[in-house]
DNA sequence: ATGAAAGCGCTAACAG
DNA sequence: CTGTTAGCGCTTTCAT
């Protein structure tokens, strides 16, 4: 037998036992110590001192009907992505007082269980990022009105449920833009990212719009696959280079793949082109130049997310599309001196 | 109304109800198939598909007064350290079907005491960074004999638990004597880490273990602090540099600060003194020339611990002590040619 | 192999 | 303000 079940902790009862009141006002003590005569409070509060009483979750959950955890449900627990946005839904999570639970799915793929790791038997709602999961379980859980919020990063097919996206095309588009007005470039390379990724995609359009606004026409021959990756960027960007391709800046859909850009123009001698990426990855901020670039507000997504998910939980309308802004950083490699 | 007490799933009278037997035969079915007739289980698992039944969590867990959930607990969810390591535990704890909640200290420094976000309330086990919480839990906790591993990473006063650790020393040592036998040197700096740190101590030993080994002096001289950070490591390497300091190698307690040194050596002109950093960060990787160093095994660390934490849930007995091999990896910045 | 029934520890009416 | 008393949904004897 597990050693885990051989402890044997304080109950309510006993607390109220040795407090010679009933098991209702040591519960409402739990909840709302405010609504005891004080003197009992008071008693019951040094009861549980001594006893060392913590009231079992377990308990309270089935008797609540609600778990206070939030579960948080993604392919991967890696890349400069996951930890910001991880550290943002924790503080959110512990402020409004509800537990995280998190699973990765990278298992998960043939294990046919009942019991999913996470799941409505064990939370009371559910970070998730598309594609992470098949879309038949988010379908049976927005059926079963199972509160959700998406993180949208990749591109899926989604039932209509709220989430919470950064604003990657106006910022795009202000990139595209600096480059123009500031830096007075006109043939704009860029690097966009897969075809299936939702932000690749709104960045790309940003890029789009930043021309037009610019008054620029739209060269498809200057729009390169980049795949969000370094060495993929270098190698496109190299034979760009060499096959005499003009250009006179460089955009990256993020920051990989300007690191590759980077690379390629250095072999070339072409350190003077203006190049801007985007995300604000850490090893950018460490090259030389630093990399200009879009910060990316990963751990306010994760706070976001969080509070959206909690405010379903207490009844409130949330908007199905929340986007949060960027932070420009242009300086660098763009061009402009360091602050 | 919380809608998430709105919602109403079926329960285990509902499938017992609709398969035409007790409650107890689900219960069965639930934890133990092969125990029934084999068409009674046919028809429970037909009809639990068809309601979509997800036995509750809350009430499983009450009966059989254990949660099957691991609690980690640490201060910070940062650092190139957290996140392998976080990957290690969540697998291993997948592969025991267990599920992780995670909890930084951070916040909860004031926090009202009573439901900590984990504990023996909420979890079967815990996973703890010493540090992240007063010893004062772990005293009582370890008096409730509620099952807890440490991840041994600062030192700091601590009761008899489990714990987690890599083989710092040996590897430190190790690292030296590479220095001293394929490279031939004979005055190795050593860029100390925090005094208080547990790995710091360890790896510094292994230095001198190294040094004793091969019969070299221990000149205290040669060992200053690099604080495991990549600035105050530049600068007491400069300014070891700039006094005069007589040295033929540098052997850095962590990568960080192996870094800095690598700065500095270039600053002066000393590429070619041989330098060993500890750990294995990404940036080591990306420096030129890449770091040499030793590999930590982070995310094995995260396995073992929660193989430990598991088998004493199953009643085993585990180490009280489990250190993890590293690997070296003695390549490119201590002058040996990249395989 | 299956059923009946007694909890697990807490919450939430309903009384008083 | 406080006590009584049903449950919450499952597990687990103890019978059969």
């Amino acid at each position: 037998m597990p050693a885990s079940q051989q402890r044997k902790t304080p109950t309510i009862r006993d607390v109220a036992r040795e407090a010679g009141v009933s098991v209702a006002t040591i519960s409402r003590f739990l909840n709302n110590p405010a609504i005891l005569q004080a003197e009992t409070a008071r008693r019951v509060e040094a009861v549980m001192e001594e006893l060392e009483y913590i009231p079992k979750l377990a308990a309270r959950n089935l008797s609540s009907r609600n778990t206070r955890t939030l579960g948080l449900i993604t392919e991967y627990l890696d890349g400069e992505f996951f930890l910001p946005l991880l550290t943002g839904m924790e503080s959110a999570a512990f402020e409004h007082n509800y537990s995280l639970l998190i699973s990765s799915t990278r298992h998960w793929k043939e294990s046919r269980q009942r019991m999913l790791p996470l799941g409505p038997h064990n939370c009371d709602g559910l970070l998730v990022f598309p594609g992470s999961l098949p879309a038949e379980y988010l379908e049976r859980w927005q059926r079963q009105e199972f509160p959700m919020i998406l993180i949208q990063h990749m591109l899926a097919e989604l039932p209509a449920l709220p989430r919470i996206t950064i604003e990657n095309r106006q910022s795009s588009r202000d990139a595209t833009l600096h480059l123009v007005q500031v830096h007075g470039c006109r043939r704009i390379l860029y690097l966009a990212g897969p075809e299936g990724h939702h932000d690749a995609r709104q960045r790309l359009a940003g890029y789009q719009d930043g021309l037009a606004a610019a008054g620029l026409p739209a060269d498809s021959q200057l729009i390169l696959s980049g795949q969000f990756n370094e060495e993929s960027a270098f190698a496109v960007c190299r034979q760009a280079i060499q096959q005499g391709l003009q250009f006179d800046a460089i955009l990256a859909g993020d920051d990989d793949s300007a690191l590759g850009a980077l690379e390629s123009l250095r072999a070339a001698g072409l350190e003077a082109v203006p190049l801007i990426g985007f995300d604000g990855i850490l090893l950018g901020q460490r090259s030389r130049p630093p990399l200009a670039t879009v910060l990316a507000p990963t751990e306010e997504v994760g706070e976001l997310a969080v509070q959206h998910l909690v405010g379903i939980l207490e009844g409130k309308q949330v908007p199905l599309e929340s986007q949060l802004p960027c932070t420009p950083h242009f300086f660098g490699s763009c061009g402009c001196p360091l602050p």
